[in-house]
DNA sequence: ACTTTGACTTGCA
DNA sequence: ATGCAAGCCAAAG
């Protein structure tokens, strides 16, 4: 079947904790495309295109937590406003992931690499 | 149909 | 520490 990366990626945007935030490269790593975070990145400029407010994607960042999306939103400030909303904390430019990094954790998955 | 680029990440120089 | 190149998938020109 083709690959519905798309659908998985959205899913998984969906069931970030609010007050958590995720990386591209994760998010990636979930659905099978350890190396596509850029897969990720077009994923969510889709969502944004067609509107689909239903997935906060202002919760994924990159790997250094830097709201590289900004710019995408309707203004550049939405972004770290409505986490800040949520309770995320910022180092600088920067999320502070130390506190607020969520891995996403698929289900599959996790079963294989249950111990 | 081929080339270029993009909300990324990692590695080597 | 900074900079360039490669790798990955999909969409737009």
């Amino acid at each position: 079947m083709p690959n519905d990366r798309y659908e998985m990626i959205y899913d998984i945007v969906c069931q970030i904790p609010r007050g958590m935030v995720t990386t591209y490269g994760h998010i990636a790593e979930v659905i099978g495309v350890k190396s596509g975070a850029r897969l990720v990145g077009w994923a969510l400029n889709s969502v944004a295109h067609s509107a689909r407010i239903d997935i906060p994607c202002h919760r994924v960042v990159n790997r250094l937590g830097e709201l590289s999306g900004k710019m995408h939103f309707e203004t550049p400030f939405v972004m770290r406003e409505r986490l800040e909303q949520e309770g995320v904390t910022f180092v600088g430019e920067a999320v502070d992931l130390e506190k607020h990094l969520w891995k996403p954790v698929n289900c599959e998955l996790r079963i294989a690499n249950y111990e």
